[in-house]
DNA sequence: GCTAGTTGCTTGTCTGACAAACATGCAAGG
DNA sequence: CCTTGCATGTTTGTCAGACAAGCAACTAGC
């Protein structure tokens, strides 16, 4: 005996305020509600959409925390912004969960951090303004007494500058996603170090000898290097990976 | 003449909305609410807080869209549940979010693709459960008559797999996202052609020729062919890259 | 035993209200 | 002219109360 196919979908209603948030979203994916905008007005907003104040709060709430929005973390009579962020903070944070929740094992996305920087150091053909900002943050991790948090934060730029020298838009977006997930670790490894100093120098000896290799010409080379710089420190350094 | 620093820090009141939800997500994090388990009815965080039931709904909105929490999206009297897994809602609309404000150009997203594939299929011990899916998504590919939707549906169930199938728990989830990207120049390009039938028949054959190395043990081989795989198809049939 | 009706409970939504912060304009005073 | 103080309106953050709809459990009646 067959049974019939069912001809019916079954209903489902979507909350207003999802409904709302995914208006909005289009919009603002769209470019219909360009980067750095104001939004209107709550008031504004239920007229637009035809609901309460309660739904529009709840929507903004959602765009709030899906990045898209700026603002909602102090209380002002300012309105929210289309965010200018494309680092959205809000991709790192839902990485970030999942790596707490230990859904995403830390060596996971270190794996996946020195595959995008060991192929963008090898590219052929390299972006020299990439490289002067790499530089750059190379030299303030190299001046002497340099504490932790200046030298990680340069850290972050040296290696998010190596990450989009090659060319490839998408790398540096994903490593600064990246960079907040694993960036409670890292400064937690060397902030309880008793002296950090000479480990330091030794990362920014690393540092100086990817970029010989990539002035060089040696992709390779420096990719290589790339890949026992950020693997040794995290074998090394990071407890209980 | 110079300015004298000054001593004081601008003051800033955070939204008590923020606040719960916080202290939900630390609850969470922590393990003090446990995966799967049901949050406690509305009215009684709200006496627990101490604030109204709107702040709690802005909370919990917040952290629906975190994908700290399950439902939200269909209207119901169930509970939301701390969620199992956050990885696919949240960290993937995130990314998104930002690849689609960011105006990447394709040939960029088709680097990643490639690179996370070809080191997946390269990994020395494989998932065996992932394989036996990618060849699943064979089977139904290498039908005849196959209808381009279907083909389609299969091809990204196929690569996504084989991102997963070198362990790494973020190549999928990295996949996932660019695959909604992606999608739209893929099946474009597939719809306009007057008989699709030989492409397809010749991309399955690829994907059986990927798995053939994969199952030989042969990484690098793999790996090659996924490059040629990906690449050649975007060369070849993707107007204007 | 089974079915229909009743009764809570919970979520989604709406309405109206109030305090605090901010911008604006205006008048008073130096 | 410039500053200060004040009144006013706007906007956000928050609250309290209400109602409809769905769902679960219980109860009455057959």
């Amino acid at each position: 005996m067959t049974v019939a196919p069912n001809p019916f979908r079954p209903v489902s209603r979507t909350p207003l305020s999802l409904l709302v948030s995914r208006q909005l979203r289009a919009a603002i994916l769209s470019g219909e509600l360009s980067i750095g905008t104001e939004l209107p007005t709550e008031k504004e907003l239920t007229e637009h959409f035809g609901v309460s104040r309660s739904t529009i709060r709840e929507a903004l709430r959602i765009l709030q925390s899906q990045g898209l929005l700026s603002g909602g973390d102090t209380v002002s009579t300012a309105r929210p912004r289309v965010s200018a962020e494309l680092t959205s903070t809000s991709a790192s944070d839902a990485l970030e969960n999942a790596l707490r929740l230990g859904q995403v094992p830390l060596a996971d996305l270190i794996e996946l951090r020195l595959l995008l920087e060991g192929t963008a150091v090898a590219h052929p053909q390299l972006d020299t303004s990439r490289l002067d900002e790499a530089r750059e943050a190379l030299e303030v991790m190299r001046t002497p007494g340099v504490d932790v948090a200046t030298f990680h934060r340069e850290d972050v730029r040296f290696h998010i500058s190596l990450a989009g020298a090659g060319g490839n838009t998408v790398f540096p977006l994903v490593m600064s996603v990246l960079r907040d997930a694993i960036a409670g670790h890292l400064l937690g490894a060397l902030s309880a170090m008793s002296d950090p100093a000479p480990v330091l120098r030794q990362l920014a000896d690393e540092h100086a000898a990817i970029l010989d290799a990539v002035d060089a010409g040696d992709g390779s080379r420096a990719a290589a290097l790339v890949k026992a710089h950020i693997w040794d420190f995290y074998v090394n350094e990071v407890p209980d990976g």
